[in-house]
DNA sequence: GCTCGACTAGACCGATCGGTCTATTATAAA
DNA sequence: TTTATAATAGACCGATCGGTCTAGTCGAGC
């Protein structure tokens, strides 16, 4: 019998895969060993808490991605080039459309009551983070945090409706008009 | 024992809670027996195909809700009149953002592919009427449809954003602001 | 080479799953 | 009143669930 070894990030990440596909109900932990190669003895050595474990590595492994990639530039460096980044970042990690937001799938249903403050907290970062690039960048705090607020709305509402539709397009078409609309007011404010 | 005799369309009504509450795979049918008070007889007599039955005529249902209530006046009525209605009738529909959106949130597990017809009927219908209205309301058919596009990308997000923050108030700021985009290009053509 | 702990494979467990079936009750037609 | 049928309650079924446990396989350190 060959006998593959796993290190832990692998792990995290595959399964974190058929959750993105089944949802967290949806995931048996017969079809997670069938998607990801990894036996229920190694999951169970990984995550002896079983699939809310999993559930919650990964969903605090997706947040210190997007607070490296995306949080702290946007709170910490030139906010212009920040919210360059955010939207190519974006643009990227969700392949364009074709990957759903995990933690935006699990705020829809009742894993929502499970993992409430990292669902919060991840949201609330990602507009705070934003707002404070616009904030630098010259604008007013009230207006930077709806322009924010507005911008991850409407990544969310993007990301459903790509899926939705099963259409390619739309989400490069979406991430184009939302980046417009939060720089429309930075214009005004000279370049 | 007492019995309760119910009525189908109640049957639908309460089912599609349980489903909005706890998702496709998470609403069992000991949960939905439980929450609705229906027993597994009536069930199975209401919906002789189970879950996916009772899944497919909620979404039908849903759907010609929204046909009659939203999308037929806003293809077919004065349209600056039947957008406001829209507005109108999502802040009600969806209870000021606590209640979320059944069809989009089978958009984003695997009851996709189980749906994906009913799922991209519905949104794109959706957007197609509003389009239409911008259209008869004096706009080019690609801006419309970009804003249309936009608006119900927006309430999705806002949707999500709503229950993620677990915030009454985001989703009533984020109707108001998607208005005033969708309002801005017509009041160019004037009033 | 030996040992030990990290890791893996998969048989196995009680609980729960979606779904079936029987018994029974209420209702409406005859 | 009788009868037929629509509807309900819940016991019951095999399959699958999430999770445990045993029997190993390996590589690192001695």
């Amino acid at each position: 019998m060959t006998r593959t070894v796993f290190e832990k990030p692998d792990a995290i990440a595959l399964v974190a895969e058929v959750f993105r596909e089944l949802g967290y109900e949806g995931a048996s932990m017969s079809s997670i060993t069938a998607r990801t190669g990894l036996s229920k003895g190694s999951l169970y050595h990984f995550f002896p808490g079983g699939k809310e474990e999993m559930a919650a590595e990964i969903m605090a492994n997706i947040d210190t991605w997007f607070v490296t990639q995306m949080f702290r530039p946007l709170e910490e460096d030139e906010p212009r080039a920040a919210i360059a980044l955010m939207w190519e970042t974006t643009n990227t990690y969700f392949r364009s459309g074709r990957r759903i937001c995990l933690i935006g799938a699990f705020a829809l249903d009742e894993t929502r009551d499970r993992f409430a403050g990292a669902i919060h907290g991840y949201f609330k970062r990602w507009i705070d983070a934003l707002a404070s690039a616009l904030m630098r960048a010259g604008g007013g705090a009230t207006e930077a945090h709806a322009l924010a607020e507005e911008a991850v709305m409407g990544i969310q509402g993007a990301l459903m409706l790509a899926r939705a539709l099963g259409d390619d397009a739309i989400f490069g078409r979406a991430l184009g008009r939302l980046r417009e609309r939060l720089m429309e007011p930075l214009e005004r404010k000279g370049p």
